[in-house]
DNA sequence: ACTCTACCCGACCGATCGGTCGTATAGTTC
DNA sequence: GAACTATACGACCGATCGGTCGGGTAGAGT
């Protein structure tokens, strides 16, 4: 067993975490899949073999991606909703956390989730099923919030939600529509206030 | 000057039109950009120089992939719906004509321009700039037609049923979820019957 | 001190990448 | 039939791919 606080694995946590941050940032602009070892070498200013030794392969280097872009996900958008109350001041909360999540460039080519989600559509295997599991996370949290707010038919209300801020991902990447994002607040606060609790 | 009948020329077509089919068919699976000459000259019967020699270069093939999307598209969305009265006719027409399509599987991996959508979104370069282009032929159309159908404000009606389709396209794709499709297509509907017309 | 472990790198491996070149062939033009 | 053109291929090019290996270093355990 190694001490909690092991210099050596502090130094390849730090080295991983880099890593991991510059392949999740990468992965918006390029692709997940085309990320390479050689690339992400260079971005994160370490060397190939030293990526695959803390790594081991490069499957683990792009599970790493997903789970370091979860964690700017809860980190952006999650957490600072949180402290309002479950429900519609939450779902407020969440939408206004996440244009601003998506203006801020936390990842330069948009949003994770959506970019990895349509990329690894219909594949299998461990990234695939990791993209999956980010996925239909986000959208069990939209069904509960929805569900906690009293909106009517909340499976159909998170749908419409999530489609509007993918969509609005979309076309501000495509062609610089900020515009999008502004849309998709507005449609989105519209799904919420159909049919109150109060 | 060639003949109109160009027997060299005929043959050539016909192994650009393979080659792309196949393209565009590969590109939804694993991306645009993933494909790899080699891939296409073994998934197309053809070889890798022949290829190179008929399109040019790469990015000649990635542009015939798009074109022959394109096609495609219109051949199963836009042409069985083109007899409908412009307006709300003719978008029920399409949306019925798109889910089809979706479930025909044109392209095993879903929808084509929903894929590349997000595939370059942020890029620059000639594939880029035809992948926004059909995207947005597409939104025009949409905004066409609604605006036909008397809808208060097409471009957000437009950007609406746009939504719906491709988290539904999104969805089927990872988590094969069929349903998806049947909400979107309820969903798209209701919008355009939230202020028809007649 | 000695051993062990985790990290990290440069050198190198076979495979594949996009692309070029020389050659062959079928079809057109004259 | 001679000249020319578009298609098509195999052989080959330098570059890059993911990954391995040997060696070196820094920190932890004994």
């Amino acid at each position: 067993m190694t001490t909690p606080a092991d210099g050596r694995r502090l130094r390849g946590d730090r080295t991983r975490q880099r890593a991991a941050r510059a392949a999740a940032r990468l992965a918006t602009v390029q692709g997940l899949d085309a990320l390479s070892v050689g690339t992400l070498a260079e971005a994160s200013g370490a060397s190939k073999s030293g990526l695959l030794t803390v790594f081991g392969n490069r499957e683990e280097i792009l599970l790493a991606a997903v789970a370091e872009a979860r964690e700017l996900y809860v980190e952006h958008v999650i957490a600072p909703a949180w402290s309002a109350a479950p429900g519609a001041a939450r779902l407020r909360a969440l939408l206004d956390q996440w244009v601003a999540y998506l203006r801020a460039e936390v990842f330069p080519g948009g949003c994770f989730v959506a970019a990895t989600s349509a990329e690894y559509g219909h594949r299998t295997g461990r990234v695939a099923e990791a993209v999956r599991a980010l996925k239909q996370e986000w959208l069990d949290l939209l069904v509960r919030e929805l569900t906690a707010a009293g909106v009517a038919r909340p499976d159909e209300a998170a749908f419409r939600v999530d489609a509007y801020l993918v969509a609005a991902n979309t076309r501000r990447e495509l062609f610089g529509d900020d515009g999008a994002l502004v849309t998709a607040h507005r449609l989105a606060l519209a799904v919420l206030d159909e049919a109150p609790s109060r």
